[in-house]
DNA sequence: GATGAAATTAGTTCAAG
DNA sequence: CTTGAACTAATTTCATC
């Protein structure tokens, strides 16, 4: 597991909602230089934490294909077979593998062709039943999980919603908080704590 | 159904490849000039074709995410307002909504916070039933489909694999081929014809 | 629609802390 | 690991075709 700080996580935060934001953009928001910014986006590429850089295209728009939802309940020995088969055809966008052995994948494609391409590529030994149905909307906000990457108010301990705010103290440190009374509360208690020092 | 032409799906293959790639550096590649391209970029997100520029994260990398899946039953004539309010819902980053009345979401959250967030969320007037099952891997396959989207060789008909190579003949006009013996090709039928008409 | 030239804005390199 | 300054590169605007 790497280790990202919550500037880390900031950065690939406003990368996911717009990739070609730029980096002086970035630097703003994380109150950071921006070859600062640069240099940590080569390090979570280097990482592999940033795969690529992509696009998300709605190819409902231009191609008169339609969406539908696969759900596949697989023999648990074959669940990841299947999986990885899934990946390998053209038109399959989004695909979820459960811990019920369960394979549920979004192909961009109409429901006759989901069905002539699964008889194909799944075989009985692997697949014990699977249902087609259209899809008539699908959202799709790329986002962190709340858990594990989650930032903290460095004051009251909250999970930090929405924006937050960051405070930049005299040392250099950056500290981010929940709230405007939560980013006093972190200057007056910098300031204490630097006169406790100088006396 | 939206138009695309042939210089706009290389645009796209472009994107899909590395989203921050220079319009200049695309402008090369199509023979076109940057504003132009950016032009053409502009067109296709008004379009909605291009939904957003975003990252492709390797999430095992980092993650002590837990992923869930939700598939819920609704009550049909509430099932576009469940598809709705889940959208809001932070850490739901995909929701389907299908022609069975069945809204499938995927939650980056532990299953416990989904059932704790449902039982807020949703009432049983909307809802008859709903499951919660933990994901243990998903992808995401950004790419294009052949149907719809295909670029052909000029020449010789056969869909364009790769890169392909694009010609520019006399008359300003592109053509895109296959290879460098289609290119070839492409430019002796344009001189035979160019000769036949001066005739 | 597409373009080239000018103006603006962004990205990178590098010496230094 | 970070920065400011200098430099290089990319994007946008706009007049023109």
């Amino acid at each position: 597991m790497v280790e990202l700080d919550s500037i880390d996580t900031v950065i690939l935060e406003l990368l996911l909602e717009d990739a070609r934001r730029s980096f002086r953009d970035i630097a703003e928001e994380v109150e950071l230089s921006p070859p600062t910014v640069s240099n940590r986006v080569d390090r979570l590429r280097d990482l592999g934490i940033i795969q690529r850089f992509t696009v998300e295209l709605d190819r409902t728009k231009f191609a008169n294909e339609d969406e539908c939802l696969v759900t596949i309940d697989t023999h648990p020995d074959h669940a990841n077979d299947v999986f990885s088969q899934l990946q390998e055809i053209d038109g399959i966008e989004h695909a979820f593998y459960t811990v019920d052995s369960t394979v549920v994948a979004k192909a961009v494609l109409p429901p006759s062709d989901v069905q002539a391409l699964f008889a194909d590529v799944l075989s009985s030994e692997q697949v014990s039943d699977y249902h087609v149905v259209s899809v008539l909307e699908s959202s799709w906000k790329p986002q962190f999980g709340t858990t594990g990457l989650n930032i903290e108010c460095s004051i009251c301990g909250n999970s930090i919603s929405g924006d937050g705010e960051t405070v930049k103290v005299e040392s250099g440190d950056l500290y981010h908080v929940c709230c405007s009374s939560c980013a006093k509360e972190i200057s007056a208690q910098y300031e204490s704590f630097r006169q406790a020092a100088d006396e």
